[in-house]
DNA sequence: CAAGTAAATTTACGCGCGTAAATTTTTAGT
DNA sequence: ACTAAAAATTTACGCGCGTAAATTTACTTG
């Protein structure tokens, strides 16, 4: 555990290590890159003498930092925990360190991090966008002076790639299993909600439901911003006490808006789920990580965070190590999984 | 916003703002430590050129960084998720650069954080370390190394300061509701729990009701690391299924073990809340974000997220301000507060 | 307006490393 | 064992900034 004398810089350890310092720089940048002898040498070295290159000092003359850059909305939300987390794993994985910010539903905040992350010269930058409320002409800008590639939230012609989910999918998916078992439902969601995954869901319903041969019924709820377990709930209770719609079953854009519109649902007494005494159906989309959790348990489409984080890292990778341009850009959007839970 | 030539360096920006590069330098240092004329004529340049000194040359030659490390067990964890967003607010409010990291409850990755933090030099360090599972000895030789005060959960004698619950005041104060409202207590906790404040919950949930004259009565689950809400979930059915307990009341050691134990109430047909014909009353401590949304909502203590981060920086600023060893560490309890819903 | 002080400037060095060019050593191939 | 190729070494420069010391300039106070 204590290792000999303080290695100070670079000069220093090659000296310990018997090697000179251009062949040691080589090795930190490219262990390949060194003949295997003389690779086993200084592994040696660091096993006795604990060093490691001074990061600012590396930067510092690199075009480019072995720095990946993680940006999410909202870090509280477990699903952009999630993927931050699961982001900067992948990250380590290749070799590369992760920086996770979160712009906290502002767009004055992402506006700072860009220039933030300008200035860390990272690799790439992986980006989920506040969405609508985005400084569109700032993220353009980013996205045309860091390798970026978005994930979650979509904007157009933006970024080297977008990784997603297939929002057209998941809902066709929902709708046909939920009209298959009982009412078609009518989808529950916000006017003006802050992430364009929403509006391309609704377009899924109005498909779904038209394929279907059903009128399509759509609740439209008050409200601005990320808290959208508050949202759902206020909106729930204002819908359910002036019973404006005709469907049992209500599909919510998210699970986050059906977790909260399922406490407006028991504050109003009604009974949620599939069983026969049962007032309303309640369904999500997303697979939040709490929705196995509520009550009843959410049934819900799946997202695949772990394939959409992994594409996510080799996407940019890829397109950074072949030099790719935003002219390319190509999505990747993964399809949705059902999971049947108790509350539809 | 398309600003004149480019600016390479600090040399070029202090040429084109017809100052010396010291004092530019000292301008990005301390904005105070120049003349009132001189800021207002490099804030002026700042407007037509775009600069941004590099980070990474700055960082080479100080000593300590402009940069606090923060590190929690789980990002995916709401609560740590929103620890680490408010810590990241405030040390950006300080002039600090925050890094966020996650040990993934794993204590070979959190060496490893060690290890990337010790080589980024920073100011200081906010850990919430993981508890029980944490290699002791690199928490002692890391806090050795940098600046780190402790939040969340607390190791002894580690670290220039601790900040955290009064947990023994969390579980009085609600031991002391349930008590006047209803039966007393059971406590619902893993026999093995990843984190301290479980144990010091114990002792105050036994304190408490040895106060009120009562016989403590402690609900033991099997269950290891941090997938809390399957656990209380496992466990619950488990005790809910041998009926071994007296008390139609329970106090879980924290919410997410609560947010497990009412889905497994759920599946068992239990009525939860305080009314009349409910058969369980379940309680929680941490008040989650998610705990409003639970069925019944749940009836908890709530942290005071935002006193909990604000002090944690202000400690840690301090210790390092005035050169504090590990020998004073000063510790903040916050005291928790009541949160009446309906679950209890 | 003088002296005294505070601030800015000039000059100069160093940080720890990347990296290029020229040279020497080692390795592989026959 | 000899040669060509590969790898390592030596030498040297530069990156963008912090920072110290000595000096000059600007400001404050009576």
């Amino acid at each position: 555990m204590t290792k000999t004398p303080k290695i100070r810089n670079m000069e220093q350890f090659a000296e310990a290590s018997g090697l000179s310092r251009p062949t040691v720089s080589k090795f930190f940048n490219d262990p390949e890159s060194v003949r295997p002898s003389t690779r086993k040498r200084i592994e040696e070295a660091l096993e006795r003498f604990d060093y490691r290159p001074n990061i600012y000092a590396i930067n510092q003359n690199r075009r480019l930092t072995k720095t990946i850059g993680i940006v999410v909305p909202y870090l509280t939300d477990p699903f952009f925990g999630e993927m931050a987390r699961l982001l900067a794993a992948k990250c380590v994985e290749e070799g590369y360190s992760p920086s996770m910010f979160s712009s906290n539903g502002s767009p004055d905040y992402e506006r700072e991090l860009f220039d933030t992350l300008r200035s860390m010269k990272p690799t790439g930058v992986l980006l989920a966008p506040l969405g609508r409320l985005s400084d569109q002409k700032a993220v353009a800008s980013f996205c045309k002076d860091a390798p970026t590639v978005l994930f979650d939230s979509n904007i157009k012609d933006l970024g080297l790639s977008f990784i997603g989910s297939d929002n057209a999918q998941f809902t066709s998916l929902i709708v046909e299993y939920l009209h298959r078992t009982g009412e078609p439902p009518a989808l529950f969601e916000m006017k003006t909600p802050p992430n364009p995954n929403a509006r391309k869901r609704r377009q899924g319903y109005e498909e779904a439901m038209a394929s279907h041969g059903l009128e399509p019924e759509i609740i439209q709820i008050e409200g601005e911003g990320w808290a959208l377990e508050d949202i759902g709930y206020a909106g729930g209770l204002k819908v359910l006490s002036e019973n404006t719609f005709r469907s049992n079953t209500i599909l919510c854009t998210n699970d986050r808006l059906a977790i909260g519109f399922l406490a407006a649902c028991h504050e109003k007494g009604l009974k949620v789920g599939l069983r026969q005494d049962a007032d309303i159906r309640v369904a999500g989309q997303d697979d939040h990580p709490f929705s196995r959790f509520t009550y009843p348990p959410l049934t819900t489409i799946a997202q695949d965070y772990d394939a959409i984080s992994q594409r996510a890292v080799e996407a940019l990778l890829d397109a950074v190590k072949n030099e790719r341009t935003e002219t390319e850009r190509p999505d990747f959007f993964f399809e949705g999984k059902l999971i049947m839970r108790k509350s539809a």
